[in-house]
DNA sequence: GGGGTGTCGATTTTT
DNA sequence: TCGACACCCC
């Protein structure tokens, strides 16, 4: 045997046993359900079942790689190569990379994630109307992907705004070949419900299923999973209701209860001792979650008395929070605590900001989980929008990013002209742009600008499909072909700009890089795939490998365990966030607090401001109204700014006391 | 068509 | 405070 037992109380080895037939995990945080799931994946196998027979789906792709290296620690490479990790994103990708032709897409679609998405909704509002106020974009987009996972239309194109524009959308995705987030798991349960014969081929590779964080999978995710999994349901889910933090993006607890009415009688199981905090934490984050109503009890305890309350901070204002943390994990390293064991979780990427400048100031090593920020770059996305283009040119949205970037002459009013030719046409704008009836009709000058742009394109979109070539070199003769750097260069205010800027493209590079070294063999296409799923695969080579403390969102937090953690910003409106205050989903905002707190192992420290910065006017906050919910049995509270106005005072005193000193002295 | 300036408005969370 | 976008001049 590979492993060990021993590693599993008496519950997680009967799940682990427990190869054949539906299983249901419900435990609370902290209590080995990821541990499990990796252990039984290696029972598994031990008991001679196949590693290709195995898929087991996590939330985030960062998960799936650490799943991976778990299992290759226990069975070895070779073994652990051949399973089917990753998220239902990922997996639903993969399956239409082979057979999006059978739902009349080409097989080099293109997956557009938000900027993308965003983008093509402002555009075809434009395009639509009208200029109604307070139409926002994102929120549209948002009860679109409600609509698409419900499997709703969100009314009459004819009558309703809502209707036309998710018509349009829906339209302009699919002649343009591109799928979004929710068609890439609305085109794999088409694939899967559908098409017998792709269904009864995955489904004879995929014997075994597993899914972690199942309280976060929604619809779709759902029927996939009933679409994949025939009798006798070797299906195995694990999760916690109390950790349900992705509501907002369509996720349905009620599938837990679902769960067994698809596959009927599964062994249950429970598991009620947490293995990563505290009893103090545990007790302060169970005294929290009671509060959310119509939630089932469940029994969680640590056998860890602990050494340290849970501190509960006031702080003055956001720097002198940021001061404060900073303070403390120098503190705690200097006691000989690594960087890497501290995190501060926080409810908004924003909120990062202060605690950046901080640590860059007292040069404490850092690094900042999840973020795509880097995506967002405008030199990256441009960048990205080539090779895009490269792969697949019927992508108008990315083509239109590109055309005239740099600056070629092709403005808003020819782009214009070739996308009403390539409506006219039925065809894409980039084939517009090769049509000699389409050029025909503007001037010679442009003519040249055009051809010169489709030669480019086309003679590197060839080269993209050799088969083996490394991307990076490519893509560094690409862009001094279209003298890109000259163009940044020309563009920056600053020559700091141009730095930042080079530097953008310069990383991007190195991704680059990190994946042909990995050659997978996926080229161009696999490249992109990687990107826009949010596989930081290539970022574990450069940025994040870098140690230092932790800077992540509460709800990217999810699954990962620090010995020390702090949660900065707990104040009404922050979390429980306003939004969700208005929109009356504080269940969900109390649950994210409780992800919060049970990440902690050793040391937890909660703070909050009186007063706080925002657009560059002093705000009163408040506390936020779930600190009152906290048993305060473990809780220490300490008046941090209190505090510094008596040092303050002190300094005074003293000061006035030497002042006198002197005065007396010189009298004398 | 390109580039500069000024005003207004906005910030939740992510596959 | 910062970025998106509208508007204006070259
Ligand atoms: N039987 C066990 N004995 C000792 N330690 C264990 C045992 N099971 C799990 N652990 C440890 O407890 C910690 C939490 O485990 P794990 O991450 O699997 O929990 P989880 O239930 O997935 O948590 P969460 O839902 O909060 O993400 C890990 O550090 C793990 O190594």
């Amino acid at each position: 045997m590979s492993f060990s037992f021993a590693l599993l109380n008496l519950q997680q080895r009967d799940a682990v046993q427990t190869i054949h037939g539906p299983v249901l995990i419900l435990a609370g945080a902290g209590t080995g359900k990821t541990r499990v799931i990796t252990m039984r994946i290696a029972n598994m196998v031990d008991q001679g079942i196949s590693p290709e027979n195995i898929v087991s789906v996590t939330f985030t792709n960062k998960a799936a790689s650490e799943m991976r290296e778990r299992i290759t620690e226990i069975l070895g490479k070779e073994k652990a190569k051949k399973l089917t990790l990753g998220t239902f994103h990922a997996f639903c990708m993969r399956l239409l990379r082979q057979h999006a032709e059978a739902l009349g897409y080409k097989n080099n679609f293109t997956i557009y994630s938000q900027g993308e998405q965003i983008s093509l909704v402002k555009k075809i509002l434009a395009r639509l109307l009208v200029k109604e106020e307070n139409y926002d974009p994102s929120m549209a987009l948002s009860r679109i992907s409600k609509a698409k996972n419900a499997g709703e239309s969100l009314g009459d194109p004819m009558q309703t705004v809502d209707g036309a524009l998710q018509q349009l959308y829906t339209d302009e995705l699919r002649a343009m070949n591109a799928m979004d987030f929710d068609d890439l798991l609305l085109n794999g349960v088409k694939l899967l419900e559908d098409h017998p014969e792709v269904r009864e081929a995955v489904q004879g590779k995929l014997r075994y299923v597993m899914v972690d964080e199942f309280q976060d999978t929604n619809t779709l995710q759902m029927r996939l999973l009933r679409a994949l999994v025939p009798p006798p349901h070797n299906i195995c889910v694990v999760g916690d209701d109390d950790q349900s933090i992705y509501g907002w993006r369509g996720a349905d607890i009620t599938n837990i209860n679902e769960y067994e009415s698809f596959f009927p009688d599964p062994k249950i199981i429970k598991l009620e001792e947490n293995y990563r905090s505290t009893t103090p934490i545990l007790h302060t984050a169970n005294s929290l979650i009671r509060n959310n109503v119509g939630r089932r009890d469940k029994s969680l305890w640590s056998r860890n008395a602990g050494q340290d309350p849970v501190r509960l901070v006031v702080t003055e204002d956001e720097k002198e929070e940021a001061a404060l943390i900073a303070d403390e994990m120098t503190d705690a390293q200097t006691k000989g605590e690594k960087w890497d064991d501290m995190a501060v979780l926080f409810r908004t990427n924003e909120q990062s900001r202060v605690l950046e400048g901080e640590f860059r100031k007292r040069k404490i090593p850092y690094r900042i989980i999840g973020a795509r920020s880097f995506f967002d770059r405008r030199e990256v996305k441009d960048i990205l929008a080539y090779l895009t283009v490269l792969a697949n040119p019927d992508d108008d949205v990315s083509l239109q990013r590109i055309l005239n970037t740099p600056t070629r002459g092709i403005g808003a009013a020819t782009a214009e002209l070739a996308r009403e030719h390539s409506i006219k046409k039925r065809t894409s704008v980039f084939a517009a742009l090769k049509d000699p009836e389409f050029l025909e009709n503007i001037s010679q000058r442009l003519q040249v600008v055009i051809n010169g742009f489709v030669e480019t394109m086309e003679s590197f979109r060839g080269q993209a499909h050799q088969p083996l070539q490394p991307l990076q070199p490519l893509a560094e003769k690409f862009i001094a072909e279209i003298r890109y750097m000259e163009y940044l260069e020309k563009q920056a205010k600053t020559p700091e700009d141009f730095e930042t800027w080079k530097n953008g493209v310069k990383m991007l590079m190195q991704s680059l890089t990190g994946y042909d070294e990995r050659a997978k063999g996926e080229g161009l296409q696999g490249f992109l795939d990687e990107t826009s799923l949010n596989d930081d695969r290539e970022e574990k080579e450069d940025i994040t490998k870098k140690t230092g403390v932790c800077l992540i969102t509460l709800h990217a937090s999810k699954g990962l365990e620090f010995p020390y953690v702090w949660l900065p910003g707990m104040e009404e409106g922050i979390l429980p966030h306003k939004r969700s205050i208005d929109e009356n989903r504080k269940d969900e905002e109390r649950r994210l607090f409780y992800v919060g707190i049970t990440r902690a192992m050793r040391k937890l420290t909660i703070s909050h401001c009186r007063y706080r910065v925002k657009w560059g006017q002093k705000q009163t906050c408040m506390a936020s109204s779930f600190l009152q919910e906290l048993d305060r049995q473990y809780v220490e509270e300490f008046d941090h700014a209190a505090y510094m106005n008596e040092d303050l005072d002190k300094d005074d005193a003293t000061d006035f006391m030497a002042a006198m000193r002197r005065q007396l002295m010189s009298e004398a």
